[in-house]
DNA sequence: GTTGCTGTGTTCTCATAATGTTCTCATTGT
DNA sequence: ACAATGAGAACATTATGAGAACACAGCAAC
């Protein structure tokens, strides 16, 4: 493989080109490929990207203003995963969270999995909102501080927080909103639908 | 690929149009795109609209009015719909989710997307927490009451919402949490990254 | 219809800024 | 000594911006 020939800082260079392009469409400009990979000269990010047109691995437009081009192309992105930046303060645009490249959301599909859209505010301080999609596991049991979709007497569903009373014969189910009281039921009158693992919301 | 040859302005006229459209249903006039993208002549505005035509992504009416006409149609991507779970089972769901029986995340997989972490609580009262990944649409213009990435200064990073002042000179940066303040720039200091179009939170 | 006015699209030229490219020199580590 | 690295100057080309000048579309009054 060629790529055993690049210098650490080659193949930052290149790293960097192929992250650029993923989030922007387009190819960095050699300002912004000296920017991200900590030098201050334009013509030391030429020479790097001059080394990987030797290398075969991008080729320069024409002095052409973000003229350089991938040519060996890296793994497509799959249709569930996005480039994922991390870091949303500390300088330049935004940098990447480094050992994840990929927003993976495979979890949120699994087999057992459903989603629910959420109607009303009970949950809101713990941010999620009228609207919410919500993405619950589908389980019989919870955990103390789980939040669970909740059946109660076979016909009332609802999103809260699962706290078992301490003698273990009622079922609190707590909202988290202030304005709203905390719900005690005997044992037998809940049946825990799922447990949320997910929550998306869409502008 | 559609957006391969386009220079930097080239790439947010071609944006502005599109958006302009998608709001307005009518293309935008030459001023407008001017205006829109902070130049004051609309010769020059007619210099980058040329230039989409000759990239294929646009074509002008013969001298008409806002005779704009947007041809590749916008990515509409039809594949991306994810494998989706509906109601909840048995008992009585929580309002059947009427009419949708399908999540569709494919918002969210668009070519020109990424995902950030976020870091902070300034919006906290728009349900985005600490931790929380959200999902951003890559673009160079916001409109008012837009929650966007904004670099100001080319230094510091910040999710907030986006607000124009009236006198157009200055940006509002306006974060959901009564106990920080607004922000508030010369627009020349504030530079958009892109508008929040999903968020995201796994437990 | 025709006329005339206004705004808009179009085509230029000129100037400036930004970017790509090439180069030399200095520093570091092996 | 040598290779890799970094800074930065100097130059050529591209990209961008302003604005003038003209032609045509749209519109209202006649």
């Amino acid at each position: 493989m060629r790529t055993q020939q690049l210098t650490d800082q080659q193949r930052r260079v290149l790293e960097f080109i192929e992250h650029y392009h993923a989030v922007h469409g387009v190819s960095p400009k050699l300002q912004e490929i000296a920017d991200g990979i900590g030098i201050s000269s334009r013509g030391v990010a030429h020479r790097y990207v001059q080394a990987l047109v030797e290398a075969g691995l991008v080729a320069t437009g024409n002095g052409r203003h973000r003229g350089i081009r991938l040519l060996q192309s890296k793994p497509q992105r799959t249709e569930s995963s996005l480039p994922l930046l991390g870091r949303i303060a500390a300088g330049r645009p935004i940098e990447a969270i480094s050992g994840e490249d990929e927003l993976d959301l495979s979890g949120f599909f699994g087999e057992h999995n459903f989603a629910v859209q959420v109607q009303g505010d009970s949950m809101i301080e713990a941010g999620i909102l009228d609207g919410d999609t919500v993405i619950i596991h589908f389980r019989e049991t919870a955990d103390n501080g789980d939040i669970v979709v909740a059946l109660i007497d076979e016909s009332e569903t609802t999103l809260k927080r699962f706290q078992r009373s301490p003698c273990r014969k009622y079922i609190e189910l707590i909202p988290a909103n202030a304005n709203m009281e905390t719900m005690i039921y005997a044992a037998d009158r809940v049946r825990i639908q799922g447990v949320l693992v997910g929550q998306i919301r869409k502008y």
